[in-house]
DNA sequence: ATGTTTCCATACGCTACCGTACGGAAAGTG
DNA sequence: CACTTTCCGTACGGTAGCGTATGGAAACAT
C-alpha cells in the first residue's frame, strides 16, 4: 500500500489516480475535476503540474507504456526448464479473474487505442514485444520458429478475448475448460495438412 | 443502400443513425443533438420519438440483440457435410478486416457492457448462443461434447481477441498465420494428458 | 526577516449536452 | 373546410467539465 497521500502532490499521484478510473470508466471517464476531488484538492493544483488534460493522458499512457514492458520481460524471461508453466502463467494472470485491475486497464487502453493512434501505436508496440517474448518461449520449448509465432498470436488473441465473454452461462465447470484451453493453446499436435483444393 | 432518408423520421432511424456513431466513437459517443444534426433535424424530433436518451440506448440494445441472434443462427445452422466450412466462416467473418463495421459494433457493445448491466445481461445471452450453435457445428464434425465447448470458447475468444489486436508489426504473413490457428482451432490433436504432478 | 519559489484555492467565462415548453406546419379526418 | 394528430423547430434553463487568471499560504533561500 501506499503511504497516504501527502498533502504535496506531483505528477505521478495524478497519473496514478487516472489510472484507477481509466480501470473503472475508460478514457472518458478521466476528467480533471473529478481526479481533484478524488485526491482532495482542486483543478489549480492540476493545472499547475499538467499543461491540460491532454497532458495528463500523455503521462498515463507512457507510464502505461513503460510498465508494461517492464512486466512482460520480467514474466516472460526464459527460464530454463520452466519455459511451459510461464507460457500457463501468462495465460492465467489475465483469464484468472475478470475484475481484477491489469485486464481492466488492459482493455481500457485498448479501447484507447481504437480511437487515438498514439495510443494505437504504444499497444501495438508493447503486443509486439509480447508476441516475441511468448514466441521465444514457445521456441525454448522445442516448437518451431513459424508455429510458436502462430501459437503466440493465438495465446493472446485468446487472452484478450476471453477477457471480455461471460462464458458462466455456457459452460458450468469453466476452470475444466479454461485448462483444457491453455493444452490445446500451448500443447496441440498439428493436425494433417488440409487436401490441396 | 437506403432511399435517402424521407423528411419523415421514426424511430429505427434514430436507430440506425445511433449504431453508426457507436461503431465509431462507442456508447459516450451517442449524443441526442449530435444524431440530429447528422439527420437533418433537431432535438425536437428525437424527444418526440424517444422519451431520453436512455429510451434510444435501450433500443440500440435490443435492436443489436435481435439482429445478433438472427444472423449467429443463420450463420450457425447445421448444413450436412459443411459444418466445418462454417466454423472457418465463423472465424473470417469477424477476423477478415479490422475496420468492417460489424466488428466495430461488437467491441463497442462489449465495452457498453462492462460498465451497463442490462447490456452485460444481453452480450451474456448473445455469447451464450452463439457458444451453443458452435458447440454444435463441432459435434455434427465429430467432436466430443465437451471437447467441443472448448473449442466453442477458444474460438470465440480469439475471434474478439484478435479483432483488438494489431499485430502486423509482428507477424509480416499475417493471412497464413491466421490460416494456422484456423487449424489449431478447428482441427488440432489433443495433446496426451500431463503427467500428474 | 524578507524576498522568491512552489503549490494550491477561488472565481470566472466558455462550450457541449440534456431535457422541457411551446409554437407551427403538414398531413390525415370528418 | 374546419379540426385533430403527427412531427418538428425554436427557445430556454440547467449541469458538467475545460482552461485561465489571480491571490494566498507555506517552504525555501539569502
Amino acid at each position: 500500500m501506499q503511504k497516504t497521500p501527502r498533502p504535496q502532490l506531483d505528477r505521478s499521484a495524478w497519473i496514478q489516480a487516472a489510472f484507477d478510473t481509466l480501470a473503472d470508466e475508460g478514457v472518458g471517464g478521466i476528467r480533471v475535476e473529478i481526479l481533484a476531488r478524488r485526491l482532495h484538492v482542486t483543478k489549480g493544483s492540476f493545472y499547475w503540474h499538467f499543461k491540460d488534460r491532454q497532458d495528463l493522458l500523455d503521462g498515463v499512457l507512457e507510464t502505461w507504456k513503460v510498465g508494461r514492458i517492464r512486466d512482460i520481460v520480467k514474466q516472460t524471461r526464459p527460464e530454463a526448464g520452466h519455459e511451459e508453466a510461464q507460457l500457463f502463467h501468462v495465460i492465467d494472470v489475465y483469464s484468472a479473474s475478470r475484475n481484477n485491475k491489469g485486464i481492466l486497464i488492459e482493455l481500457a487502453v485498448r479501447e484507447w487505442a481504437r480511437r487515438d493512434p498514439a495510443a494505437a501505436l504504444i499497444v501495438e508496440e508493447a503486443d509486439a514485444e509480447r508476441l516475441r517474448c511468448a514466441r521465444d518461449l514457445f521456441v525454448a520449448c522445442g516448437v518451431p520458429l513459424g508455429e510458436a509465432s502462430t501459437r503466440s498470436v493465438l495465446l493472446y488473441a485468446y487472452v484478450f478475448g476471453v477477457s471480455m465473454m461471460n462464458c458462466e452461462k455456457f459452460e458450468g465447470d469453466l476452470a475444466a475448460t479454461k485448462a483444457d484451453i491453455n493444452e490445446l493453446i500451448t500443447r496441440s499436435r498439428h493436425p494433417v495438412k488440409p487436401p490441396p483444393a
